[in-house]
RNA sequence: GCGCCCGUAGCUCAAGUGGAUAGAGCGCCGGACUUCGAAUCCGUAGGUUGCAGGUUCGAGUCCUGCCGGGCGCGCCA
């Protein structure tokens, strides 16, 4: 519908303005109350600049003697609004549209971009915790919506194992081991202390029982734990429907000669050098605010050097779009990324780095932040076994993405049974239900015909509901904010009860039966693909 | 100390590139099931958008300074 406004506006726009250029967009927005139109645009307070008019006068001379069978009233208001009442022929005109198939809900982009999206990434150290849960569902949703609307999208899993905190989570366990059989051993500050440690030292234990007590062997059990680890994290994800198109081990970067590549292009361009001998690159000369360490002075390379030789491999791959979901205690680390990577004659504007804020674990009325180090937090099997998939996927993706959440095991739990989620699924349900029932009392459901003279004013906030959908999904594309996803599905879903009160479907006249049918239809449709891109099921009944 | 994020109703959260009278859910109170599903609907109450300035036709949104909370500031990842 706003796709209509606009383009009915632009023509009257260069009817009455023809000097005018065409390189502004039209916002079409919604009035504050409903008695000031269904929908308004400032274009005339934005044009009164580039026109030297007043606003007001714009917005008149737009507005004068306008006449279009799909409007009742276009009105100037206030400053320079333009409010605009769509006439009940406009509104069945475009319904009729949307049933017939003749409107888009997804309009394609303009080109098809190929984008990289990369998430959750979580080393394999400990499950994965609520934390990696938001991230999760934001990572995939994202996934989700960006190929719904019809772009090209990878996604991928990097694995980070190798490196100093590997060696230290098998330190950890072997530590564990040792004491199952009756040794007493300390855990240092950076060891990790959570149960699975324990599970995974009993395992090694019962496979291969004493065998390296007398015989360490530290690489052995960093190797062991992390995969065994990872397997937990590969079946949490899939538990929680999300999926990756690659996992990507950090190791390829090495064994690829992609990080020896890397380093001699860093050093060619002379922006490597040594001191204290460890090597440094110059990423200050590129807005990080000091350098940093790629080889360490016992030879070891940092995990800096190995994800600027992950992130070229990105940014040679082809793609218009590179998106990273990262935790808010990384931030401090995009200046250095991007600086790599301006280094390396990539034009950073193509990577957008997404932060997720960090979720703390509310207990006994004080909040903790979670640490895999520490054992302190809240795995997400322990939230999906309690609060289910769907909850939980709403959960998280109903608040923006920097904002701060403090998760209660036991709010979550109690809220489940009134989380918003089934109140959509409701309605969809619902709707399948009026089907059944027509079913059974044997009206015809297929082939059903449209009659546009069926609506009536009761429809028009459900219309106009319906008309925000694909302005829902482009703003989410737009801004990468999946959030107003499940909102907007809220509204949709309100909408439909309401209509559903008052209006009574499954009627005598066939003419209006299958109207509302078709109508009802369409809100169905709607609720699916909305569940559908935030992975969120669509149940007949519940 | 410096940097990033946040502060909106009792609670949990919204509010497209600045738009008109800041919205939902939960909770509270009061109504609606002989009818297509009451996991629903209708109604009432609830706010100086942390504070103080500034920018302009117009600020929850942008700028400056405070206050409060979180997170960073390693040759960890």
């Amino acid at each position: 519908m706003r796709e209509q406004i606009r383009k009915r506006l632009s023509h009257r726009l260069r009817g009455v303005f023809p000097e005018i250029s065409t390189d502004f967009q039209i916002k079409i927005d919604e009035p504050p109350d409903s008695s000031m139109g269904d929908f308004s645009t400032n274009i005339a307070i934005v044009l009164a600049g580039k026109l030297k008019q007043p606003p007001r006068q714009i917005a008149e001379k737009i507005v004068e003697k306008w006449g279009d069978t799909w409007f009742e009233k276009v009105e100037a208001a206030g400053p320079g609004f333009i409010n605009f009442f769509i006439s009940l022929d406009g509104w069945r005109e475009w319904v009729a549209g949307i049933i017939e198939g003749k409107e888009d809900f997804f309009a394609p982009p303009a080109k098809k971009r190929k984008i990289h999206l990369e998430f959750v990434s979580a080393n394999p150290t400990g499950p994965l915790h609520v934390g990696h849960g938001r991230g999760a569902a934001l990572g995939d949703t994202l996934g989700r919506l960006l190929k719904k609307i019809g772009y090209d999208v990878f996604t991928e899993y990097y694995i980070n194992d190798g490196g100093r905190q590997i060696d230290n989570l098998g330190e950890s366990v072997y530590l564990r081991y040792k004491e199952l059989f009756g040794e007493k051993v300390e855990l240092r500050n950076d060891h990790y202390k959570g149960d699975y440690v324990i599970e995974i030292a009993k395992e090694i234990k019962e496979k291969y029982g004493d065998k390296f007590l007398e015989k360490p062997d530290p690489s052995f059990f960093s190797r062991y734990a992390a995969e065994r680890i990872l397997s937990w994290i590969r079946k949490d994800l899939e538990l929680f429907r999300v999926r990756f198109d690659s996992w990507f081990s950090e190791r390829r970067v090495y064994d690829e000669g992609i990080v020896s590549d890397t380093l001699n292009i860093l050093r060619e361009k002379g922006l490597t050098y040594e001191k204290d001998g460890a090597l440094w690159f110059k990423s200050s000369n590129f807005g990080d605010e000091k350098d940093r360490v790629l080889i360490r002075s016992n030879g070891d390379p940092t995990y800096f050097l190995a994800d600027i030789a992950y992130h070229r491999l990105k940014f040679e791959g082809g793609y218009d779009l590179i998106i990273d979901i990262w935790g808010a205690d990384h931030h401090g680390y995009e200046p250095r990324i991007r600086a790599a990577m301006k280094a390396l004659g990539f034009d950073d504007r193509r990577i957008r780095i997404l932060f997720i804020q960090l979720v703390s674990l509310k207990k006994g009325g004080e909040t903790i932040s979670m640490s895999t180090r520490t054992g302190e937090f809240v795995t997400l099997k322990e939230v999906l076994e309690e609060v289910g998939v769907d909850a939980s996927r709403f959960f998280f993706l109903l608040r923006r993405n920097d904002s701060h959440l403090d998760f209660d095991l036991d709010l979550a739990r109690k809220q489940s049974s009134e989380n918003p989620v089934y109140y959509v699924q409701y309605a969809h349900a619902r709707i399948s239900s009026i089907f059944q029932q027509a079913v059974k009392k044997r009206y015809s459901v297929k082939n059903l015909k449209f009659d546009m003279g069926v609506i009536s004013r009761k429809e028009i906030p459900l219309l106009k509901k319906i008309s925000e959908f694909n302005e829902i999904l482009e703003s989410g594309v737009r801004d990468l904010t999946p959030h107003r996803i499940p909102f907007y599905l809220v509204e949709l879903a309100r909408q439909f009860h309401q209509y559903y009160n008052e209006v009574r479907v499954l009627v005598e006249d066939e003419k209006e039966r299958s109207s509302r049918l078709l109508l009802a239809k369409v809100v169905q449709d709607l609720i699916r693909e909305g569940l559908d891109i935030i992975g969120v099921s669509a149940p007949e009944k519940m």
